[in-house]
DNA sequence: TAAAAATGTCACTAAATCGTCATATGGCCC
DNA sequence: GGGCCATATGACGATTTAGTGACATTTTTA
């Protein structure tokens, strides 16, 4: 998943620059040089973090900062703060108003993109490698939570490390012994067909619809190989 | 609850600088200027919050940084780096090797105070006198005193530290082993099922309802695994 | 000092998960 | 189509794990 950045800036040189930083990093980038517009956007877009400069038309950053920490939608919202300003007394101000962080121009590019990182690594773990996503399925490993197209599906925990490993390596054929390997661990001794019970589980589970009816099959079996993660089912390849 | 911080520093005079000035504001503190002691206090001191030179005794800080990072035990603890290097490709080192945050020499320390008030604020909400909500559950730390939908729930001590944990970090989920080094600390030997049972006594007092019924239970159990504040019960995956 | 509250363990129960097998199903080659 | 082989499936007992009530002990409070 992309974090998206809500970058608040009117110096128009700037937000090129940083623009073209945060989105050769892999971000989404979502721009108003207004302090009114940010606060609107900022409840609408939903951004993942803000970066702030304490100089912008309409309301002053630290304004901005002030409100958006009062809103229960964005109280929660990471802020970076950025301005020209070097003054000690400023930057205190700034964190003590809510603000995670504070740079001061000029900077470094590559330092705001790290402190942004360090921030979100923080906040969000999710977005760090804590979740995983493919196909529809998106698994969360800190909270231990795994959703097939926002449905909550319940698994045991041998499915669960089964469906984890099959996610950290999507479309990649297993085995069975280096299923065994890599999930029940490689001093455990079970049978290579127990694996089948355990595919077969965690086929139940994640392809089971609202109604009760059968979503399309991920995990594709794959004849005298093994098993794999993949988003082709082949009653798609035969209809095509 | 008054934070600790590991002050991992050896040039003398800016020990006793950052040190009174910590205390002023509340902090207790815990100072080394070696960086093998460092990894030690961190894993029996349990502080909340690290301050770590870059050049110190034995190992270096980003050595140090990149330790505790890996340990389990340490590996969410919060790191902020300092150096007399103004470089930029080392604060973005530091940042990336998982420092939360980067200070220069020489800096304020004020605003030492100021980005440390700002990294736990974010992290450790509790240590700030501030107030905790999870989905109809509130606490307020500093009067020591928790409601469900407005009503005031009864907690015993050992109850109200496991659901500020809870609290703090929403959604994840805790091994036992976790709930008793962060509950119970780390040099108390109590067997992990205890756990089950103060988890039980919790759930018994925050899931009372006014007429004497059950309300939605918000603590999740995750077998094998641990447990964790969760606001999606059961019921509604059944449902929905 | 006595009463009350809180704590940590244990034994037991309840529930879920696991691994295996026997059998059914389905693809593939001749 | 027949035979062969690999996989799918349902059932089942064994095992693991969590929930629960009780209890002795310690700590706090009145």
């Amino acid at each position: 998943m992309r974090a998206k950045i809500l970058l608040v800036e009117d110096d128009a040189s700037l937000v090129e620059l940083v623009t073209y930083n945060l989105e050769k990093e892999g971000f989404d980038v979502v721009r108003t040089g207004d302090g009114e517009e940010a606060l609107t956007l900022a409840e609408e877009e939903k951004p993942d973090l803000v970066i702030l400069d304490w100089m912008i038309a309409n309301l002053s950053g630290i304004e901005v900062c002030r409100r958006l920490r009062r809103a229960p939608a964005t109280a929660n919202l990471p802020i970076v703060m950025l301005t020209a300003r070097g003054d000690e007394a400023d930057r205190i101000r700034g964190l003590e108003t809510g603000a995670d962080d504070y740079m001061t121009k000029p900077f470094s590019p590559r330092e705001l993109v790290a402190r942004i990182r360090a921030v979100l690594r923080r906040l969000r773990p999710a977005l760090q490698g804590g979740a995983l996503e493919f196909a529809g399925i998106a698994m969360d490993t800190t909270a231990h939570r795994v959703t097939r197209d926002g449905r909550t599906v319940q698994l045991g925990p041998t499915e669960f490390r089964l469906l984890r490993h099959f996610l950290e390596h999507p479309g990649r054929v297993f085995s069975r012994e280096q299923l065994l390997d890599a999930v029940w661990g490689r001093d455990v001794y079970v049978e290579q067909r127990t694996v089948d019970v355990h595919i077969r589980r965690l086929r139940k589970a994640v392809n089971a619809g609202p109604g009760g009816e059968e979503l399309a099959d991920l995990i594709r079996t794959v004849r005298s190989a093994g098993y794999s993660l993949d988003a082709t089912p082949v009653a798609a390849q035969v209809a095509a």
